[in-house]
DNA sequence: CTGAAAGCGCTAACAC
DNA sequence: GTGTTAGCGCTTTCAG
């Protein structure tokens, strides 16, 4: 069924059927209303494919997810972000298209995804320094936001927490307890995110007055038995850490349990503080003391930057930092 | 740039253009290579939306989620069923529309991303019996194939495993090495998987001559942390169990810990079998005995079905089911 | 305030 | 084999 349908139903023009359905203003109320009842009768839905030929628009947009995705959502992070990423699209009346193409696979589908017309802009979620996708992304010039900042490109706009100052905190604050010998379980350095939080872990021992013992420092890929095995790697040491901070939850967790597994403390022997804030986090024993990350609002101003970017021009590239918290519990 | 941009700088008709873009097989080759130039020069990629308008189609599908999507995604299953259903988008050449929409927000926006046009089919993911938005799914008359099946809807297409005989099969095992109390730490009775896996659970016991207990039956929301206060509830009955079947690896993982809590051994005191086999069920201490389900190939399975659906026509509804395998490890 | 007409970029008969 | 011609279903000038 089409527009012309509920025209000659209503026995008005089609030009007046579209007028109304776009909430038109000077619309007579009475011929309005006959518009109405004719959609209200026979539930005709205007179709979105010929509205967006003509009107440019697809209020589609999309969210293309690195390369290792798959690990990637086994993250309790992004299995926070994307429905959060999800729901802001609703709140919006925006659909979401969901994309794990990588310039790997099909070259040419790629392209027909982004410069196909089937989305208004994307949303990128950043982690590689090195992302071969986000050069051609940024060169395709659709309306673009990152999800985490990018350093090799400033002309981007994109949303993120402050990486390194959260996790200077959380390493001063170890500091602060006397801890002496910090570790850092890291994630990779290849990740932006990585690299800013060992960043982080670093100035602070620095502004502490401790050394930075490189036999401290173990990069992992993340993961909850990454950190176990990181965990028995330090306890290794001649002289093993008294803290550790692990770049996010799993490692934290993998930690606390490598811990356990030896007949140590947390924190009597060894404190530890994660980062992320994931929801298991306050139950794990001891609870765990950690970075909160506010995920669902990074996921709703992702979303919300972005519409600004498709429809209001920015004139200079919008960077968006929201804060994060310690949040302290058992663990130190 | 538009085709028949290309089709004036290859000194072509648009239809021809048309013809080599869609690989329409007569044309000659060097006109063919004509337009290939031209198309290469100016990199120009046709219009996705322009073209749907004529020939209906989309290549879009939607995956729909379940009123209750957000803890959905922090279950591994669907950390691992969503990138698959991705995955199988990218090689099949389609895009994915991710949508949680449910009735209760916005019944506007949710007729419009169904029947605007935008979609060439969708895969629902049903979990509840009573889901309120299946039954307008189903008039809606778009090719459908539920993710789960539905006992209510058999005229739907569905991918599923067998899992009232999974969770018997794992239950068998428990009963055959001789345990006699044998605990069920289940998922909500509304949920069709949880209600197949209880029956399971039941068959299971009845078949071995074993009596059912309902104080060993423990309903809970399928969380880690449930899994951990279901154990504790059994530890307290009089007569505790010797086993537990838990209804997913989440529960079964917070079985085991707090067995470990309670200074208890798995299996020596309590055998315990998990479902689903996510990656970190392996390193569970002890390594957990648990049914695999073949999660990656339910993504794919489900997008290949609904591709049949959409384009063969299927005269009879399509109940495709998956085989599981119970994974023995440590834990029972 | 409403209608007529053009056209968004493409495909698909239908001729030649 | 290739070009011509209609549309797909909508929005949007432009008249009136």
């Amino acid at each position: 069924m089409s527009l012309d349908e509920i025209a000659k139903r209503a026995n008005v023009s089609r030009a007046t059927v579209s007028r109304v359905l776009n909430n038109y203003p000077h619309v007579r109320p009475h011929i309005r209303d006959r518009v109405l009842q004719a959609v209200q009768e026979t539930g005709y839905i205007p179709n979105a494919v010929a509205r967006s030929l003509v009107t440019k628009r697809t209020n589609m947009i999309g969210l293309l997810l690195p390369q290792d995705a798959r690990e990637t959502f086994a993250d309790p992070f992004f299995a926070i972000l994307i429905p959060s990423i999800a729901e802001a699209c609703t709140v919006h009346q925006r659909y979401l298209m969901l994309s794990m193409v990588t310039l790997n696979q099909e070259e040419g589908f790629y392209q027909s995804v982004l410069r196909g017309g089937h989305l208004d802009g994307v949303i990128v979620g950043v982690s590689m320094f090195d992302d071969p996708i986000l050069p051609q992304l940024i060169q395709d010039g659709l309306p673009l936001v990152l999800l985490g900042r990018h350093p090799y490109y400033p002309q981007a706009h994109w949303v993120n927490i402050d990486n390194l100052q959260a996790a200077s905190q959380a390493v001063s604050y170890l500091a602060a307890q006397g801890r002496q010998r910090i570790a850092l379980v890291s994630l990779p350095a290849s990740l932006v995110a990585g690299a800013d939080r060992r960043d982080g872990y670093k100035r602070a021992l620095l502004q502490a007055g401790l050394p930075i013992d490189q036999r401290l420092i173990i990069e992992t890929n993340g993961s909850y038995q990454a950190g176990q095995a990181a965990m028995s790697q330090l306890l290794q040491l001649d002289q093993p850490p008294d803290a550790v901070f692990a770049a996010n939850d799993p490692l934290a967790l993998g930690v606390l349990h490598e811990l356990q597994n030896a007949g140590l403390r947390a924190p009597d022997d060894v404190a530890v503080v994660g980062f992320d804030d994931q929801p298991s986090a306050a139950y794990a024993s001891p609870p765990l003391t950690t970075v909160h990350q506010p995920i669902n609002d990074l996921g709703f101003k992702t979303v919300e930057l972005l519409l600004e970017a498709i429809d209001g021009q920015f004139s200079a590239p919008q960077h968006r930092i929201l804060p994060t918290t310690l949040v302290r519990r058992a663990s130190a």
